[in-house]
DNA sequence: AACATATCCATAGCAGGCTATTTAACATTG
DNA sequence: CAATGTTAAATAGCCTGCTATGGATATGTT
């Protein structure tokens, strides 16, 4: 049975994740971050006002998972949360001035882990493994329908 | 500000990894096995009898997190620990006959789901994907001295 | 209007990762 | 040998992820 962990990609990709997470981590630890809030403080500096729904549906997060970490992040003051108007289920996210003002900081921080992190790779190297890890990413969408090369047969 | 979330490295890591771990759960849960076991797992076929350093040195693991998936493993009978006789401090890990059974599955649950998660690259792009990561990995261990390419100079 | 259903979010409980600290055993040295 | 230091593992406490379940608010149907 040959299985070399080394040449196993998920064992790899697990592995190359956690070396990200703790770069990140000792990054923006200063600025009163963690790395679980990235994903949604990236959305909500692009847009707030977002449900934790829209949240969800943007980023490949588990409901629950989004909701602890909101209520984290509401904790440290970086978001509040208020109930739609309209709809009293949705509970409505908008970010702090402190949360506006780490924008600039913290994506600095992410873009010096990441070249840090592939200083090792020559610049065609990076886009390959950008690219690449892309594709992963797709393979593994069902949601959407995969787009019949082809055309045509679908079924029946 | 430039920041594309799918053109970050650190991002699209952090997401194939959970992908991967979503996968690979879901694939050995029937063997009540979770992720987190699985390094030690591999190299304790390998080898049994390490001590938690032994394995936290073969794995870039903190010794903490060891410590509670060893507790985890014995608990689900999947190991037992043992003091060792010349020296009180050490604990040897040993696999049970349950553990040594599950060998030949787990790792087909892996490798099964690392074929489906690269289902959609070429073999070429499968062994630059793994060879890439490989890459990164290297970048960021510290541990080892960085190879004097040029020989000589290291310190006086 | 009442009841069933669907939707949105919160909570419970666990795995697995981390840092920091504690405990136990061994090693060193005055 | 006693004091001090070092090493191996365990524990405390947190964050981030997951599944499963519950509670509250809409929505639809009769």
């Amino acid at each position: 049975m040959a299985f070399v962990k080394d040449q196993s990609a998920g064992y790899l990709a697990n592995h190359i994740a956690r070396l990200f997470a703790r770069g990140l981590a000792a990054r923006i630890k200063p600025l009163g971050l963690t790395t679980g809030t990235f994903p949604a403080l990236l959305e909500l500096w692009e847009k707030d006002g977002l449900t934790q729904k829209d949240l969800v549906a943007r980023l490949d997060i588990e409901q629950a998972t989004m909701a602890n970490t909101l209520a984290r992040m509401e904790r440290d003051g970086l978001i509040v949360r208020r109930k739609d108007a309209s709809d009293g289920r949705k509970q409505r996210v908008w970010l702090t001035e402190r949360a506006r003002g780490l924008q600039g900081p913290a994506i600095e921080a992410a873009i010096a882990e990441n070249a840090d992190a592939l200083s090792g790779l020559t610049e065609e190297e990076r886009r390959q493994f950008v690219s690449l890890m892309r594709k992963v990413i797709e393979t593994s969408k069902p949601e959407e329908t995969p787009h019949q090369p082809g055309g045509a047969i679908i079924s029946g």
